[in-house]
DNA sequence: GTGAAAGCGCTAACAG
DNA sequence: CTGTTAGCGCTTTCAC
């Protein structure tokens, strides 16, 4: 037997009073006598009354509602991040709709169509390593459905971002090796077509120069951010005439799988390679040995994020979008300290 | 300016049709000419028409989405049952709305009301540690919504579950241990008033006695699931008079605290502590030594809860609740095969 | 084949 | 202070 739930309607009814009196007491308004709201509540109370959401949404039209679709909410960085932008939309009064592509274009559109719906207000997304088509986020603006891009950079899409400075990341990654006594510092890097790689990789190149060192394209090697393929890859790097002494990975998982090659080759982290990770997970410290990473302040990312979106929602004219670069920094563990250290920047 | 999205008001108007029409053409009902349809689908397409889900929600009163409320989505068990729930989910057309408890009884109260508030058909949910009432539960159940609990049970909750069995879990881990020459096998537990604490604790005690070991209660220590308190509970074990030999901790983070712990003391492990985990976290296999853990089929477990919300979803009449009890099994690595191995169970 | 009308549950003028 | 009316965008009889 399916019961409907209570609503206005019913307790109206069993009042004698209309349901705009009903929906006035409930919302607290004022111009509304005292002993009719209390029965109102009373009753609502004794009921289990809860408001449809979707009824007053559609009348409304808002939702006060945002909806995220993250790459992947088992990698710290994103569960992270989400907690920062669900503390500021909570704070704010907005609800949070989570979502994971999980890398997959497929999924990121139907996660988007789903979301745009009408269910939610606005969008906080990451985009998904495997989209290269953004029509779907382009159609979303024309529709008028604010959007903030967080992490993962669309430079053709004209909305509000977070995002970090890769060049500088790269770079001080870089530099740190070269500081500790690297010679030749190799990349191991993701798929060559990501703008996010090709930044990282410009900073790279620029702390080399920095130091008076050539470019060497063959220390440059390219995968799918997968740990076997980075296990590979070192192989590989490692198998050269002139092998590196410093490996710079452009994510954590890929440093976890340098990390394994080179303990099944023999090679003694730091001292014959030292290893650079991105994105500082918790199992970072860890490992053996514990591995430096670049730090994102994965939390301030959510929230200022959620911080342009939210304005966006509350602003009655257009606002221009905005792009924050927030600053990386290095957690310098043991992975990198070669044993006769210098000090970082020494 | 706002324009307003387009409706298939618009999209009647346009063509000089009623919104009935258009209503059925978008929907491909039958009975209406072809010439008609292929006009409306053709304007919709070309207006970018997005039907507003909420409406049909309201008039359907079902919205084809389902809500998960889950105490953390960065635990790798989390992450994974989601993947294995929304995999059943969109398979049979429903969509997915993710929520975090992070472990505290004020958000899951939040969570549930939000995504009950005619937001979501049914819930999944997978209760927080933090919660001792469940009144909010109960409150679901007499308005009629499904609800299926995953991974933390409620025996209070006469609803469909899926679980695992946690006696055999901590009994066969126990057994292990013994099996591999432990002699003192300790247990590191999270708070002992959880009932996955007592029957955890059930296991290893039976699984002592099968041996003909005393039951020891100074080796029994409760603690709060955190890292660091691990690293407490274990140095304290470890200043015993009579220290184990063998550590069982109820989740790889406690066991992580443990390594911690045991390496700051300058024990050898396994060979002089074997220790062993819960969960299986992808982090067991790089730590030193790699991390012995009892494995849940965490997809497999999201799947099934999926199943049998929809089942319920989809069935005239009330569907009486399921419990699932889902079989775990060990992941043996380094950190509890003493040098003198002897072979599982041998 | 198609349209008119009613209604999902709620809010928002506008009267009184 | 309270009721009436209209309507959010869509589906669903029931006529024609």
């Amino acid at each position: 037997m399916k019961r409907h739930p209570v609503t206005i309607k019913d307790i109206a009814r069993q009042l004698n009073v209309s349901v705009a009196t009903v929906s006035r007491a409930l919302r607290g308004l004022p111009d509304i006598h005292p002993d009719t709201r209390q029965a109102v509540l009373t009753l609502a109370q004794e009921w289990d009354y809860q408001p449809n959401q979707l009824a007053t949404s559609l009348v409304k039209s808002r939702t006060r509602t945002i909806g995220i679709i993250a790459p992947n909410l088992g990698y710290y960085f994103f569960s992270t991040a989400v907690h920062g932008i669900e503390e500021v939309a909570y704070a704010a009064g907005y609800s949070v709709l989570l979502t994971q592509s999980k890398e997959s274009y497929q999924r990121e559109l139907t996660n988007l169509q789903d979301l745009a719906r009408g269910q939610v207000d606005g969008l906080i997304v990451s985009i998904s390593r495997e989209t290269s088509d953004y029509e779907h986020f382009t159609k979303l603006q024309r529709r008028g459905v604010p959007l903030v891009l967080f992490d993962r950079d669309c430079e053709a899409l004209d909305v509000s971002k977070v995002l970090i400075d890769n060049h500088a990341a790269a770079y001080e990654a870089t530099d740190h090796l070269l500081t500790n006594g690297c010679r030749r510092v190799a990349l191991l890097a993701g798929p060559a077509y990501l703008s996010l790689t090709s930044q990282r990789r410009r900073g790279y190149l620029d702390a080399l120069a920095a130091h008076g060192l050539p470019a060497d394209e063959s220390l440059v090697a390219y995968g799918d951010y997968s740990q076997t393929n980075a296990v590979e890859l070192t192989h590989r790097l490692m198998s050269l005439p002139n092998p590196p002494d410093g490996l710079l990975a452009l994510s954590d998982r890929i440093a976890v799988g340098a990390l394994i090659a080179l303990k099944e080759r023999g090679v003694r982290l730091p001292d014959e390679v030292a290893l650079v990770g991105f994105n500082n997970e918790p199992l970072n410290a860890l490992l053996t040995p514990s591995l430096t990473s670049v730090a994102q302040p994965a939390e301030e990312i959510g929230r200022e994020a959620a911080r342009l979106l939210i304005a966006q929602l509350e602003s009655p004219q257009p606002v221009p979008p905005v792009v924050l670069i927030l600053p990386t920094y290095l957690v310098v563990r043991e992975s990198s300290q070669k044993t006769v250290s210098v000090g970082l920047r020494a």
